[in-house]
DNA sequence: AATAGAACCGGTAACGTTACCGGAACCGTT
DNA sequence: AACGGTTCCGGTAACGTTACCGGTTCTATT
């Protein structure tokens, strides 16, 4: 009673072959119905549960996803929630491995994963990673691997996306709407995807009304708090300083509001301020700061649909890219002209 | 080169036997140097990775640690990321199963991951968890099992989680220096040690300044924002209503605020407020809530550490309780006096 | 020159499972 | 009575690895 019980016991007591046992476990047809229910008995009693190491072994399947992601932050997490309940109701366990942003660790992560505990990946790159050799050595070993929120055009894979663009759009011509002239946005780091499009986005709707995008208001920076707010402090130093601000996370947006608080001016009225997550906590501040919404949990169910697909279909689907719209939700911290007709929450 | 090269087609091509492959590559002592060379040579360039499967199922351990946790909300998230880092660094990857709060993930959960696929656990408890035979499973058999954050006294298992009680202790004996009198709390939910710890604390504030709990004051509710708003309505529609609230979460504390500022009441004038756990969020919000920090990432450390001490020491632990510090940070929502030599941040 | 011990290596079994093949027993048909 | 087909079952090999035992060869000692 010591060590969990096999197939073996089983077979021992009832006084039958193994393979048998095996066969009316899994429902095998060439069995007896009196042999199936007494194995299924004695299983019961024994509390069998198969040894699901040797069961991978031997089929060369894990039934296991690995996820590998930058971080745990809201949106990661409500994404991670998303994949979690469509792998498990496939039938898959998930991995989820953090790289912290470090494209060491997800590398680390990766070749982990990669030693035959995993049937494939679903990943969201790290904002440090500017090689793609790491995840190209999985599609070596011909495993499905499906990206999702940061996709990267240098690997052809499946992904799932949110429309950045469009939702730098929204932002963007929200602003204009609103009157706003000088409208800088905080970038995130150069080499990510999702920063790109969602400038993109912000120069569309710069170009649609006839405004020059100015280089001096077009700020990379990285992704997180510290940095949104010294950059902040300096577009709020400069000679002809930008009248709003439209930051790529909420994050971001909540260092821009504390530079912008310090510096004595107000929002709407002195300067606008347009996040992108629509995290929460937006929501909760003062004023609330308008943030460009996106299904995480929709995004994440997406993910994991798509890696199941490319499992079972074993058809080339790397030219996939499936696209989610986000959307604009508007808060005080933008809204400088009461709308009536306009998207408001 | 279609499959991953295993020991026996590095045996093969160089001719000797899977034997010396093996221990040549675990460095084993009965093998010539130039064999070794030749081995490890090989190996490198078909790069040979061990079959962790194999592995496993062959020595009984599979080196992985299986983390349970009711979600991924920013404390856990640290906790993991402590939790990880020390896994990591002792040889562990960790499996992250969420449980989303619910008493049947976690079986499910627990189930999975104890079919032979991890070493042992490292596990925070659902709110709704009351039973905790699917828990005792583990330790039949025999695999090391670690609670952290939220320990059990149902459980007879190492574990390592913050003074709950102190916490409260500060957070009352504060409020009551700030003058207040009449000090209500929004408990969590009643089976859940952590609550009842917190709630402990508040107690004996109260009795160590010859204040008596009232019955009407102390709710129980459930760990989220909207019941704590709800909540929150209801004391502030009693005849005599309180004049500060202490709840033992900052999601709570956050739906608290909600309904004050609803109610045209001004924090800390009319009504203090602190929270728990210290979120980034209460930082940013209007006024600033205060709230007891918790060591979260040094507490996921504390947790991995005394797994794998558990995992090696294999004597009883089951005594160990490990209990870290947390602080009160003072912050505008409870602050009236102003104070000079008191804890502020 | 005989012998004992290193030093090195190979074969076999095992971890728990399933796939495959072959065989025994039974039945009904010609 | 012989044949063919079900129905049911057992044996064997395999997945990739390591533990264990035993066997060569070589060197050094007596």
């Amino acid at each position: 009673m010591n060590k969990p019980p096999t197939i073996k016991d089983i077979a021992r007591q009832l006084n039958v072959s193994i393979s048998t046992v095996s066969r009316a476990m899994r429902n095998a047809p060439d069995v007896n119905v009196e042999t199936r229910q007494a194995v299924m008995a004695l299983s019961q009693k024994l509390n069998y549960q198969p040894n699901r190491l040797a069961l991978s072994l031997r089929q060369r399947q894990t039934h296991t996803i690995g996820v590998i992601v930058p971080n745990l932050d809201y949106m990661l997490s409500t994404m991670i929630k998303g994949i979690d309940e469509v792998a498990l109701e496939a039938g898959y366990t998930v991995m989820v491995c953090q790289s912290n942003e470090s494209f060491g660790r997800e590398i680390v992560n990766t070749r982990r994963l990669l030693d035959s505990l995993v049937d494939g990946f679903i990943i969201s790159v790290s904002s440090e990673t500017k090689v793609f050799d790491h995840f190209r050595k999985i599609q070596e070993n011909q495993m499905p691997m499906v990206v999702f929120d940061r996709t990267t055009p240098f690997l052809k894979a499946p992904g799932v996306r949110i429309d950045n663009e469009d939702g730098g759009f929204q932002a963007t011509e929200h602003l204009i709407e609103q009157g706003y002239k000088r409208i800088a946005i905080l970038a995130g780091p150069k080499n990510l995807g999702i920063s790109n499009q969602r400038l993109e986005g912000y120069c569309k709707a710069l170009k649609k009304y006839k405004m020059k995008p100015v280089n001096d208001l077009i700020i990379y920076c990285d992704f997180n708090q510290d940095y949104a707010y010294l950059a902040t402090q300096e577009l709020l130093n400069m000679k002809k300083r930008p009248d709003a601000i439209f930051t790529i996370s909420d994050r971001m947006a909540i260092g821009a509001m504390l530079a912008i608080k310090e510096k004595g001016l107000r929002m709407p009225q002195d300067i606008g301020l347009v996040g992108f997550n629509n995290e929460p906590v937006v929501s909760l501040l003062t004023p609330g700061i308008s943030s460009v919404d996106q299904p995480a949990f929709e995004l994440g169910k997406a993910a994991a649909k798509l890696f199941i697909e490319t499992m079972h279909n074993n058809g080339d689907m790397s030219g996939v890219d499936e696209v989610l719209k986000p959307k604009l939700i508007v808060r005080e911290s933008s809204l400088r002209i009461p709308i009536k007709n306009t998207r408001k929450k």
